[in-house]
RNA sequence: GGUAGCGUAGUUCAAUCAGGCAGAGCAGGGGAUUGUCUAUCCUCAAGUUGCGGGUUCGAUUCCCGUCGUUACCGCCA
């Protein structure tokens, strides 16, 4: 028998016992008449010790040579300690060792695994099964195994069923770059990685399953991030026979119910806000609402003036930094507005308005404008003394968007983003068609398989160009801390409807019968009226440590470049593999 | 595809600004140590400064290229 119990249980109540312990070296002390050595497996660490007085000397000997992630048994009693370690639960006891079994030696390991390591993130990959031994990403994988379980456990109860879709599934054009894998039966032909069971889960409904989910796996052929990986999770669910606010309510209690069960935490209301307004306020669809500092819109009292800069300006518009009047001097100001310079953003400037606590206003367009012109902006604000206004102007996309990295850059350096603290938010209304200008085309906000809102449908089937700009879709996004958790929409179940729709994303007849005859032919056996949504569930899990990167939710992640750095992967393959597939390699000439 | 950063001992970093013997913490080896707990103290060892080229009497340092890596932008229905 390898184990009695585990490196985490052992307490005062079990002190006499005769016990037998596995696990890894996690380091020693020796004292020289005696030891200490740390014994560490996923449910924590048991401090052995070794003395000249009860320890035989072949076990002492022994328990020198031990190194650090050599794995190992040792049989003994359990002691009350002289001197307790109230930081682990185990430090009230130690184990008297009188039999030692070295089960494995170790190589010194490349980093040390400690909950602070000292391991880059390249090492960490490399050697990720020495990486999965260290506490915070056991503690990850575990919550990641809790909200799984308790994800399935209610919607079970939901009365949802969890139904596995291929994975080998066909290539489309929209959407995301799609993973694509050779058939060696179907010569020249590929199958392809779904971006998401979509038109699965809508078959599904199709054939009756009135409430489907799934935790599955997603792929996507795009250039990744902190938080994004070519595969990737999600929970997928369906719904059939529901409105837009059922679906919400339904995903509201889910998303609850996982922060409850895992977390021990209530969330605050689930706000709903359009897009439109999510926008105009934020300048993002996925604004952080731990904290307030909207936008204001600033074109009536500022332009006409004669500061030309706003006069020409499509948009004129900024936030208050509460409180900050004073935290920013002159160089600070200066700093800040070249990181909003930097290409990434792209502000050509930025103007700035103080309220000082001594009445004085000071600003960096002053010249242009009076105090009485100064005050009326910090009435649209309702600024108080020792407020800061920081403004942008230009072109009105590009503006609020520049504006929402400097909200979320003011609320990250205020301290206003609380990683312990959690605000949902549904957005809703999206738009249903985005305008490509480079392609000149239309492109499905969400996908093509979503639906106008009802009083949009008659506007779509006629409308003209600019009406389709403006159409509104039953789409919505589940918003975290402004992190998009998911997103889902009420989804077209009329034949004609999704026809027009393919028509306007550009599809011929022959593209649209090519790519979803099967859906479109589906719709023509009596199609429930249905929709669903999807969260990304290593985000989630994120989200809910309040961590940015994914890649700890996830055992075997990829780095940036998609390769696995353990497996080393992708690799080439014998030439044999793409003779049987016909396959060439033809790689890009050297420029 | 782009922008920015990084690449130096097993590892994390310093030295690079202004060219002149490449240094420290941790890890590792050896020793000491009567209650440690990421022990402490002494000591030893450890280097193709990512790679290639250029400038120079001399390059880790400056320049060009390249590769790797991280974050972000584009992209991700």
């Amino acid at each position: 028998m390898y184990r009695t119990h585990n490196c985490g249980e052992l307490r005062m109540a079990n002190v006499g016992e005769e016990v037998t312990l596995s696990g890894w070296i996690q380091g020693s002390r020796d004292l020289g008449f005696m030891m200490y050595t740390d014994l560490r497996d996923r449910y924590g660490i048991t401090q052995l010790i070794f003395t000249e007085e009860n320890t035989t000397k072949e076990v002492f000997e022994s328990a020198r040579t031990l190194g650090r992630e050599y794995v190992v048994k040792v049989k003994g009693t359990v002691l009350e300690r002289k001197s307790k370690n109230p930081n682990i639960p185990t430090g009230d006891i130690e184990i008297d060792v009188n039999d030692l079994e070295i089960l494995n030696a170790s190589k010194v390991p490349p980093f040390t695994i400690e909950d602070d390591t000292d391991g880059g993130d390249e090492l960490r990959m490399k050697y990720r099964y020495l990486d999965l031994r260290r506490k915070p990403v056991q503690e990850n994988l575990i919550f990641r195994s809790r909200v799984a379980v308790e994800t399935r456990s209610y919607l079970s109860q939901a009365g949802f069923i969890e139904v596995e879709t291929p994975v080998l599934i066909k290539s489309t054009p929209e959407g995301a770059r799609d993973f694509v894998v050779p058939s060696r039966m179907n010569k020249g032909q590929f199958y392809a990685l779904p971006q998401s069971p979509q038109t699965f889960k809508q078959i599904l409904m199709v054939g009756g399953f009135d409430k489907y989910f799934q935790l599955v796996k997603c792929f996507r052929d795009e250039d990744l991030r902190a938080d994004r990986q070519p595969e990737f999770t999600q929970i997928d669910c369906e719904m059939s026979f529901v409105t837009q606010e059922e679906i919400l309510n339904t995903f509201e209690g889910l998303t609850r119910y996982l922060f409850k069960t895992c977390k021990g935490l209530d969330l605050p209301e689930f706000p709903r806000m359009t897009y439109d307004e999510a926008m105009e306020k934020y300048g993002s669809d996925k604004p952080d609402t731990r904290f307030g500092m909207e936008f204001h819109n600033l074109n009536g009292v500022a332009k006409g003036k004669g500061f030309p800069v706003f006069d020409s300006a499509e948009l004129v518009a900024g936030i208050n930094a509460e409180g900050q009047a004073d935290n920013y001097s002159n160089k600070d100001i200066k700093k800040l507005t070249e990181w909003m310079q930097r290409p990434q953003i792209g502000a050509k400037g930025l103007v700035y308005v103080k309220f000082n606590t001594d009445g004085s206003i000071k600003s960096s367009v002053g010249k242009f404008y009076s105090d009485d012109d100064l005050k009326a902006w910090g009435e649209e604000f309702g600024a108080k003394p020792g407020d800061m206004l920081l403004i942008l102007s230009g072109e009105e996309e590009k503006t609020r968007k520049q504006l929402n990295e400097l909200r979320l850059e003011m609320g990250e350096r205020m301290g206003l983003r609380n990683p312990q603290e959690f605000k949902p938010l549904w957005v809703v209304d999206f738009p249903l068609l985005e305008w490509d200008e480079d392609t000149e085309r239309f492109h499905a906000m969400h996908h093509p398989f979503t639906s106008p809102k009802k009083e949009d449908v008659e506007r779509m089937m006629n409308g003209d160009h600019e009406t389709m700009k403006a159409l509104r879709a039953d789409a919505y996004d589940l918003v975290i801390n402004g992190v998009e958790i998911g997103g889902g929409s009420i989804r077209i179940h009329d034949r004609d409807l999704q026809s027009r729709n393919f028509d306007l994303l550009g599809f011929t007849r022959e593209e649209a019968m090519a790519q979803f005859g099967f859906l479109l032919g589906a719709f023509e056996y009596g199609a429930p009226p249905h929709g669903g949504l999807a969260f990304g569930f290593d985000r989630l899990c994120a989200v809910m440590m309040g961590q940015n990167t994914i890649r700890d939710f996830i055992a075997f992640p990829k780095n940036n470049q998609g390769r696995d750095m353990m497996i080393d992967a992708p690799s080439p393959i014998h030439d044999e593999q793409l003779d049987e597939l016909c396959l060439g390699i033809h790689l890009p000439k050297e420029a």
